[in-house]
RNA sequence: GCGCCGAUAGUGUAGUGGUUAUCACCGUGGCUUGCCAAGCCAUGAACUCGGGUUCGAAUCCCGAUCGGCGCACCA
């Protein structure tokens, strides 16, 4: 039997509680993943580095909104017209087809047609399989976006959110009022997203159900540096630019100022979310020599997209395979939305000094106007007004009203020259959005940290899920040496007590030491705690590295703490206690 | 969605138109066990689903579902 790297990494997840298949009983469902006991919890965690790196440390705070969007939304961000495609099928090959192509030569503006016309267009023009000349179902919509309905009886559509980004757009208003109308600021959603796939396959790694963690900055569109990109100039990544892959070029590691500085990645920004990215990357797991973040190529990018930049984990099965999108949208959606609600999105930006401004301004008299011109008085006054003040001076001026010339004597207006000071201008920010795929990244984190290897001095080997302590699942395990009361009850009491200091621990005395370890090792669980009969007399435990298999002793009554800093990166593993020969 | 291939205990598998479906690991209870998947006893657990052919189907045929690969689609 020949497994993969990929079928280990799912066999073990499958069988030790990280990933089921869902609706598994019924038969399953193509797309839909469950989380067990251990894949929740690492979820939670991997989860949790991201909301300790871009809520807490960054500042960009959560916020949660409905998973179900209105149709509006939709229309607005492009999802309602542009994640849907006019499809055909051929009723004798079978084929798929965009119906908007096939009727490109007859029609002069396929897109705008709906799946009717479409398919009226088809049948009048004999329109058939371009594969083998069959004839042509009739035209569906398939849109990617799962729909309901809201509300009993009721015609009014709502659609799964097929990204959380829009819900952060949508609220835009408040939240330029909760950071007090100052640019920048980012928000960030973590949440499930859902999209119809056609045929989700390769496991986790395409779902029609999954989480996206994002975060969402505005920033002025003048001005992409960012307050802390001293902090991160020296700090080297893989990039793999559009250049690089047009030219048949290898990925090269560069600091990301001097990317930065030679035009690679488009600014500060950009650079500085790649930056946060691979630091997240890294402290969850994933290998740092099988990452990249490689840009798009130029018609790959979305139309509205200055730059944008993929994280990136090679896989054994898939190859790279894209875990992170880091885009600048510039003011693209924010604009969307505007429109589509007729709501201002702007900020209010003020100028660093005030900029004084010699104007000239046309004052209609009322007084006069509205008795000279009665029911066209409005009229006169909008054709005054779009005159160009600059070129009046205390002359009758002749307007043209609804094609009829009207004159008004001086005596119906003024001009004046004013000097106004202006203190700053609307602009509707940029939008910077590092998106991150949860479930791949999951993904990534299991499959770089399995590992099979041989142990010196035995036959079998043993498998190793070499998680990160911090995301592990099970932080301690905590094992009676010989399945015997007197040592049982001292053990029940050092889980307890890792317990109250927040550490993930589990007991376990079931067939022998060594099996535990084992056990221990394929789930992750980074240390194990050994409770012998040297304890009861000295007061001393068994850490053992699971990485290294290496043990000390150590005081059972610091061994909370010890094991809680263990975990936390706060102590080493040699400084845990004594070795052990 | 199309094409090819596959589906047997929790996991990995053997096998067959006809008795009680093989093996290993695994789980559980117990004995044993002084630090890396030891041993012993007992015990648990499967032919993906639906239809057809047949005296008889887990086995053959058809369909569905799921999974893998190729094509198409894809943030």
């Amino acid at each position: 039997m020949d497994m993969d790297k990929y079928d280990s990494v799912i066999e073990l997840a499958k069988r030790r509680g990280y990933l089921w298949n869902s609706f598994e009983i019924y038969g399953g469902t193509a797309g839909f993943y469950d989380y067990g006991p251990l894949g929740a919890m690492l979820k939670r965690r991997v989860e949790n580095i991201w909301r300790d790196i871009f809520v807490i440390n960054e500042g960009y705070y959560e916020i949660e909104v409905p998973t179900i969007g209105i149709e509006d939304v939709f229309v607005a961000s492009g999802h309602v017209g542009g994640f849907s495609d006019p499809l055909t099928e051929c009723q004798k090959c079978h084929e798929s087809f965009r119906a908007d192509h096939l009727v490109e030569d007859v029609a002069s503006n396929p897109d705008t047609l709906s799946s009717d016309e479409l398919t009226a267009i088809i049948k009048d023009n004999n329109i058939r399989c371009p594969e083998c000349e069959g004839g042509l179902g009739a035209v569906y919509e398939f849109n990617l976006m799962f729909s309901t309905k809201i509300g009993p009886g009721s015609k009014r559509v709502g659609y799964l959110r097929p990204e959380t980004a829009q819900g952060m757009f949508v609220d835009f208003p408040r939240l330029l009022r909760f950071y007090r109308e100052k640019l920048p600021f980012g928000v960030t959603q973590i949440g499930k997203a859902y999209r119809n796939e056609i045929s989700p396959r390769q496991g986790v790694i395409r779902l029609r159900e999954f989480t996206q963690a994002e975060a969402e900055i505005f920033v002025d569109p003048r001005d992409k540096s960012h307050p802390g990109f001293a902090s991160i100039k020296e700090y080297a990544v893989l990039l793999y630019s559009d250049p690089a892959q047009s030219s048949g070029q290898d990925s090269v590691e560069i600091s990301l100022g001097e990317a930065v500085e030679q035009g690679i990645i488009a600014h500060q920004f950009l650079a500085y979310a790649v930056a946060l990215t691979h630091q997240f990357l890294l402290r969850v797991g994933v290998s740092p020599d099988r990452m990249r973040f490689r840009q798009h190529m130029k018609d790959e990018m979305a139309h509205y997209a200055v730059d944008c930049w993929d994280a990136e984990i090679l896989s054994d099965r898939f190859g790279w395979v894209e875990i992170v999108g880091i885009a600048d949208r510039t003011d693209y959606d924010l604009n969307a939305h505007s429109r589509v609600s007729k709501t201002d999105l702007s900020v209010y930006v003020e100028y660093a000094e005030p900029r004084v401004v010699e104007r000239t301004v046309v004052k209609p008299n009322m007084g006069k106007i509205g008795p000279a011109f009665k029911g066209q008085a409005k009229a006169v006054i909008d054709a005054l007004n779009s005159m160009d003040a600059k070129n009046l001076s205390g002359d009758a001026i002749i307007v043209n009203v609804g094609g009829e010339e009207v004159t008004l004597s001086p005596d119906m207006f003024e001009v004046q020259q004013l000097t106004e000071t202006i203190n700053g201008e609307n602009i509707v920010p940029h939008v910077i959005e590092p998106s991150f795929g949860i479930d791949r990244i999951i993904y990534a984190v299991l499959e770089h940290a399995f590992r099979e290897e041989d142990v010196e001095g035995e036959d079998e080997g043993r498998i190793v899920m070499g998680l990160k302590s911090e995301v592990a699942p099970i932080q301690a395990a905590v094992l009676p040496l010989l399945t015997r009361d007197e040592l049982k009850g001292p053990a029940r009491e050092i889980e307890s007590a890792l317990k109250q200091k927040g550490v993930m621990a589990a007991y376990d005395d079931s067939g022998t030491i060594g099996r535990r370890y084992r056990r221990n090792d394929e789930i992750g669980t980074p240390y194990s705690i050994t409770v012998d009969y040297d304890t009861l007399e000295d007061g001393t435990v068994t850490i053992r590295d699971r990485e290294s298999m290496k043990q000390v002793r150590s005081p059972v009554d610091t061994i909370a703490d010890t094991v809680h800093a263990l975990v936390h990166g706060h102590t080493r593993f040699e400084d845990a206690g004594t070795p052990i020969a």
